[in-house]
DNA sequence: ACAATGACATAAG
DNA sequence: GCTTATGCCATTG
């Protein structure tokens, strides 16, 4: 495991219960604009029962394109309901309401650098 | 090192 | 609004 997967997973860590955010923006907060796919990568190998909100995480239209047998978007819906998200007729999400404004850089510095000094062994 | 992959993003038809 | 096409990037085989 590479150290840009751990910082994904601990990115998401942070996403608060009720909020939702989309994997650009996480990939633009670890300052990798362009490695959305990455992100959304790093959530599907996510071994089953581990801590991580993967839920919390939909495309940047706002809605759910996962295509997995085990985390449907029928589940990751439920998911998010289940924690006070709303969607609408077309089953978007509002960012206005339930958008996560995501950590400041000092915030995501502070992530890397504990994970840094932990160095590769990363699990929190 | 090279080719293929993928829960994305964005622009265009 | 939905479908296609292209770009992007880290991980895997």
């Amino acid at each position: 495991m590479s150290g840009f997967f751990e910082r994904v997973y601990q990115l998401v860590r942070q996403v608060p219960p009720g909020k939702v955010t989309s994997y650009g923006a996480i990939a633009r907060m670890l300052g990798h604009p362009r490695a959305a796919r990455t992100v959304g990568w790093a959530l599907h190998s996510l071994p089953d029962g581990s801590d991580v909100p993967w839920h919390r995480v939909i495309n940047s239209q706002g809605r759910i394109s996962t295509s997995c047998r085990e985390h449907s978007a029928d589940l990751q819906r439920a998911l998010l309901e289940a924690e006070g998200i709303e969607f609408d007729e077309h089953g978007y999400v509002d960012w206005e309401r339930f958008g996560w404004e995501g950590l400041s850089w000092l915030e995501v510095e502070k992530i890397v650098a504990f994970l840094d000094t932990d160095t590769k062994c990363g699990i929190i």
